[in-house]
DNA sequence: ATGCTTGCTGACCGACGGGTCATTAACTAT
DNA sequence: ATAGTTAATGACCCGTCGGTCAGCAAGCAT
């Protein structure tokens, strides 16, 4: 009889194995209620292993949120700079296409994390408005102030607040994260307030 | 010398005080954070008698979310009822008021709560569709039902999706909760939000 | 084979905090 | 005054869980 070794020694693959069964974790159960025990479980992996890797459970938290952002906001920026569409086309186009996604993907997670423990977790907020927010509605800003140069948008309230296009995003995940899902039509509101926004950004109404 | 009692016996207004403590500490240190004991504290009473009337501390969570709540509903309640606007006056008047409100109240806090622990207290996630969601959503779709058949809306995508028009609040507290405070202008949000709605509403394009 | 490095295990510890309860003392009725 | 009722206290209990560490065994080198 071959004896089944107990455990390979797998270096290279277990901090991101680990991280994927702590956003599981987290997901189901928030950080504060998750056990340490369960998340290494998760992983297939003992305790002990898990704190060789990441130094406290709040630096396993850092790391979940860093390694499920980081590759969103790359695909973004790719997205943006992989394009020369006009506004209207970029936003009715790759953009809508994109924040579509958000709310059925594990951003969704890291959301709801972020709105929890954000507030005890002050140098992750930043990393996170720095990295993700701040970029995101400069690339807005920057969108909509080329449209206005192009002629083709009016310049109005609007043009000031790129917060107007990320809304309805940030509405339907918690939306979804609260209740039943099927009271709101997630793609259908995105839709509406983009085009809403458009229409807006190209009518001659004052 | 008269010697003070070492404390009075209050029963009547115990509760109140406790659940107003408990909303503080919450506000400051989430719900899994919050030592029952810093409650007790703040109320300026023991841990033995907070249990007196809470029976544990789920139990004082729901009550805090129910008597934050309640007073706002029925102040929404009480706004709509007495009132005889049309639509657009409606809206531009006291729902513009009483939205603008709603960041800087401690119903952002509550909010806040029920997005981190929401997923673990379904009933009272229930309640708060109940009573604040559902009920929110229902008057909103009313007035613009009103609108469109008095003519003054035109029927639309918008009609049909009230949701347009609590975002931005959602959104504000959300941001308010996370970030710098000056990163953002909730009030102009919200106006923008709402007058790009009404100015949709009664324009004659398709 | 044999020894060496190091990824990995899991029993263990300490403290932290939710919840209890015997006791006390503020109020009430007589 | 005095006895009875109950609001209120705070020391205590005990389960839980983040974090540790001595030892084990997988893979590598020679």
């Amino acid at each position: 009889m071959s004896q089944q070794p107990r455990y390979q020694r797998r270096k290279q693959d277990r901090p991101q194995e680990i991280t994927d069964a702590a956003l599981a974790a987290f997901a189901e159960k928030g950080y504060a209620a998750t056990r340490v025990d369960d998340v290494a479980k998760r992983a297939g992996v003992s305790k002990g292993l898990l704190y060789l890797y990441f130094k406290t459970k709040e630096e396993l938290f850092k790391a979940v949120v860093r390694s499920f952002v980081v590759p969103r906001i790359d695909a973004l920026t790719e997205i943006i700079e992989s394009s020369e569409l006009s506004s209207e086309e970029f936003l009715r186009g790759p953009f809508l296409d994109f924040v579509k996604t958000l709310p059925g993907s594990p951003i969704s997670v890291v959301i709801r994390l972020m709105i929890a423990e954000g507030p005890k977790h002050p140098d992750l907020v930043q990393f996170y408005w720095d990295n993700v927010v701040s970029r995101g509605l400069g690339a807005i800003s920057e969108l909509l102030q080329r449209g206005v140069q192009t002629g083709e948008f009016r310049k109005s309230a609007v043009t000031e607040q790129p917060h107007l296009f990320i809304m309805p995003v940030l509405f339907s995940i918690i939306f979804n994260l609260l209740f039943d899902k099927q009271s709101i039509d997630t793609d259908r509101l995105i839709e509406t307030q983009i085009d809403l926004l458009i229409t807006h950004l190209k009518s001659t109404e004052s």
